[in-house]
RNA sequence: GUGGGCGUAGCUCAGUUGGUUAGAGCGCCAGGUUGUGGUCCUGGAGGUCGCGGGUUCGACCCCCGUCGCUCACCCCA
């Protein structure tokens, strides 16, 4: 009967962001969405949950994300849908709905679910930014697509970040590719890791990303993708690889690279981070994707996007040092209100009508109370009123960054309360 | 899905071969300072030692289970 109220947590793999921290995920997502507005993205929203086909259509029936990692349900209406394991297909599935005008570029910033055990850098929740851009197959938007990205990377303080690229090829000659790695792979199926031995033929390109010898000694003998595109395939990569020398961004090429969704033709690309020693130090990736609206139902359209785990790439900044907060939410003026009366609610008002972020105290404390939660707060000045500054209608101005014990406090009249902090916030 | 490590105050942790009133630092509150933070001093609040069961005269400590956190494999952001 009495029993205790439970304690709720966070579920299993989700995490809630507070203060101070908050502000990291504040200044990363304000210098993304000044980047992709300066790339000419505008802001896309989506709905958290589609049908359930949306990514398994997308992303690919087979993928490991689709079969085992999806967080799918039934709702009242029984709809079977999911939640968006990732972000472009839920974005290409808007565009195939709404078909804007292409180009169509869009940024976004979304969470992601994926039902995995957790670990570092890996979560049942993450979020990711990312932009996509549709209605072009011109190597020049892979091009500004990835330097989007590797700006953007830059901007947040990042250094230690290595692009590889790759290309896929379109399906008919990625198509001859595979039956030539099939026919590789079964003649040496004996000597793959235990794992692939048994499950290379459901999607053999996966064991060019498997880590183990057995595996990378076999593909290693074998074919390889960027040898076997087709003329205008391998000519539109090279298009992708110039111009990424063009504009000054190192770039390797990974043969290796297959990603995990199977959307992506031609150009695909991962960006690593090499301050995560952890296995999961990929902080980016992408593609094109130029079948992907076709298979969802829209006119052949051809696309690329990338995404960015925001987790991820505040591991690496902190990995990096690269501490710089992005983003300052300290206040400039911290009210401190002894008079019992409602003179600080005013005060406050009237300063954030000017413009400043101004904080208070309540509850009627102390004025020593109240001047360590200003300290604390950051503000860098305190403004303030008791009986005798309200009776002479004025106010004391205290700069708190002082290094002075026994500085000199200004006083001056409320009506010049406003001004007078414009100024001194100023400089 | 598989495996390892760990669960003691809001946070970071200590707790001796099981022995009775469970500690520290930081943070929080109050006071020293009859209006003034940051340093210092004093006091205070705050713990069913994750939860359940077992062994024992006695369990924070040992055993089993369970839940949670964490790391790794797999895969990915």
């Amino acid at each position: 009967m009495n029993e205790p109220p439970a304690q709720f947590r966070a579920p299993v793999g989700t995490h809630d962001v507070l203060a101070p921290q908050s502000a990291l995920w504040e200044g990363l997502i304000g210098t993304f969405a000044t980047l992709a507005y300066r790339y000419g993205f505008s802001l896309v929203l989506n709905p958290l949950f589609e049908d359930v086909g949306v990514f398994n259509r997308g992303i690919g029936e087979a993928s490991e994300v689709a079969t085992k990692e999806m967080y799918v349900f039934t709702d009242r209406g029984n709809r079977t849908l999911a939640l968006r394991p990732e972000g472009t297909a839920s974005v290409v599935r808007a565009f195939v709905q709404h078909q804007p005008p292409t180009p169509w570029k869009a940024w976004y910033v979304t969470p992601a679910f994926r039902y995995e055990r957790p670990q570092a850098g890996r979560y049942r929740q993450h979020h990711q930014l990312g932009v996509e851009a549709l209605g072009t197959d011109d190597p020049a938007a892979d091009v500004e697509v990835i330097a989007l990205a590797w700006r953007f990377y830059e901007a947040i303080g990042l250094r230690r970040v290595r692009l590889l690229v790759n290309s896929m090829g379109h399906d008919e000659c990625r198509g001859r590719y595979v039956e030539l790695l099939k026919a590789h792979l079964a003649a040496n199926e004996s000597a793959l890791c235990d794992e692939h031995r048994e499950t290379w033929s459901m999607n053999p390109l996966r064991v060019l990303d498997c880590k183990r010898a057995a595996c990378r000694a076999v593909t290693e003998a074998g074919p390889m993708l960027p040898g076997h595109l087709c003329a205008d395939c391998r000519a539109h990569f090279e298009r992708v690889a110039d111009g990424l020398k063009g504009l000054g961004i190192a770039s390797t090429l990974e043969p290796r690279l297959v990603r995990g969704f199977d959307y992506y033709t031609r150009t695909t690309f991962e960006f690593v981070a090499d301050a995560l020693d952890s296995a999961q130090n990929a902080i980016g990736g992408g593609g094109r994707y130029d079948k992907l609206a076709e298979q969802l139902g829209g006119p052949a359209t051809s696309g690329i996007g990338f995404g960015s785990g925001i987790e991820r790439l505040l591991l690496a900044r902190e990995a990096e040092g690269a501490l710089e907060p992005l983003l300052d939410r300290t206040p400039d003026v911290f009210v401190v209100d002894t008079t019992g009366t409602d003179v600080a609610t005013r005060y406050a008002d009237a300063l954030r009508l000017a413009g400043l972020a101004v904080q208070r105290a309540y509850d009627n404390r102390s004025m020593k109370a109240q001047m360590k939660v200003a300290d604390r707060s950051g503000a860098r000045f305190a403004v303030l009123v008791g009986p005798a500054e309200l009776a002479a209608a004025q106010v004391t101005i205290r700069d708190l960054r002082s290094e002075d014990h026994d500085q000199t406090q200004r006083s001056v009249a409320h009506d010049e309360l406003v001004a007078t902090m414009l100024d001194l916030v100023k400089k």
